[in-house]
DNA sequence: AACTATTTATAAG
DNA sequence: TCTTATAAATAGT
């Protein structure tokens, strides 16, 4: 006890700490969209596991509250959607009345073997595609760095010497391939985030091979 | 310390408690199904509680390892795959390329202020029926307990005394609707898996009024 | 974006 | 299922 600051100081906790908070609309705009953030990056990491776990397969579709849409997808969101298109199945359902017109909702359990199709669809197909950046305002040099992180070299990304992406973030990725998607997502967003138009970089990682 | 069991004797711990795992298929067949149905229901409640708290909009699909389909959606599954598809988006995109097939999974998050529709569907409608039960033996006794804490009465059945349907349990949800949500899912859960018949419960409830 | 202090989610039993 | 003991997620700074 050579540190002991003093007699009867409480050790002061730098940090409230994480409190409890009942499930309503968030007021604050700017908690609400960390809030958003933060959840839907993990919600997104749960579904991950889930896939990874039990061989399941999952689609997620969100819309922010600016309306902004999000998709996570295993395999993939159109792969999910077709299949639940094409399965017949009869649904055991319950709609939950809410309190509000903001807060229902409703889930759905089918069981395969009632065959009685109840969902009828055209595929979704959804065409992936590198866009550019949008339009928030941020050093274009910034940009550039990440861009060339991300496009630079042949090979992937994690495997490279890639300091200007925070390399000491990337190696968490090696503990799991879990968690290499759910990173991959946070990229993405910082990517949309600052702007980042590397229109590129899909291309040259498809088939995990250099183009 | 005046129920001090004995000197050496460390206070022997009832289980091991929750232990770390890595993110890769589990092949224990009963874990599995154990660890899909937590895992989904913690998922959907996620899902929930996302929407709640954010006013955001999700649709989640699954389908479990044995291919039966579980959807969960906020307003409901329909609207949200309406309007993704309705959405005029660009999509910046990442295939994370996973180590097998059945480990890979997409996310995409969209813009937009872009405009390049590249989501094409027809909607995905969905027309909720309240089929029978699977056929999984269960004492019919039980199932007809809880067939009728369900239909037994008018008005919602967490406003009733509806001891058979555990109570205790019951009473929980009203600390939050999202809670609500969860145990709904959970409560179907246990009547599929029980065979249960109530194949006219949704109608006593649709629209929150005895039909 | 980082960092805790806590609340939640869950792997074992 | 129901209970722990712990691992994870995350609200507030």
């Amino acid at each position: 006890m050579s540190d002991d600051s003093s007699s009867t100081v409480t050790q002061q906790k730098r940090t409230m700490g994480r409190k409890k908070i009942d499930i309503k609309k968030i007021q604050n705009t700017s908690s609400l969209q960390v809030t958003f953030s933060k959840r839907r990056t993990g919600l997104f990491r749960k579904a991950s596991q889930l896939g990874a776990l039990c061989g399941a397969e999952v689609a997620i579709l969100v819309f922010s509250p600016h309306g902004r849409p999000f998709v996570f997808g295993h395999p993939s969101v159109d792969s999910v959607i077709s299949r639940l298109a094409s399965t017949s199945t009869s649904a055991e359902c319950m709609h939950a009345s809410g309190d509000d017109e903001e807060t229902q909702s409703s889930i759905v359990q089918s069981n395969p073997a009632h065959s009685s199709t109840t969902y009828q669809t055209e595929s979704l197909r959804l065409r992936l595609r590198v866009g550019g950046g949008g339009s928030m305002g941020l050093v274009k040099e910034e940009t550039q760095e990440v861009a060339e992180a991300w496009s630079g070299g042949c090979g992937f990304w994690w495997d490279q010497p890639t300091e200007k992406m925070k390399l000491h973030e990337l190696k968490q990725f090696k503990t799991s391939l879990e968690d290499l998607r759910a990173k991959v997502g946070m990229q993405l967003d910082e990517m949309a985030r600052r702007k980042l138009a590397a229109r590129d970089f899909l291309g040259v990682y498809r088939n995990g091979s250099c183009g």
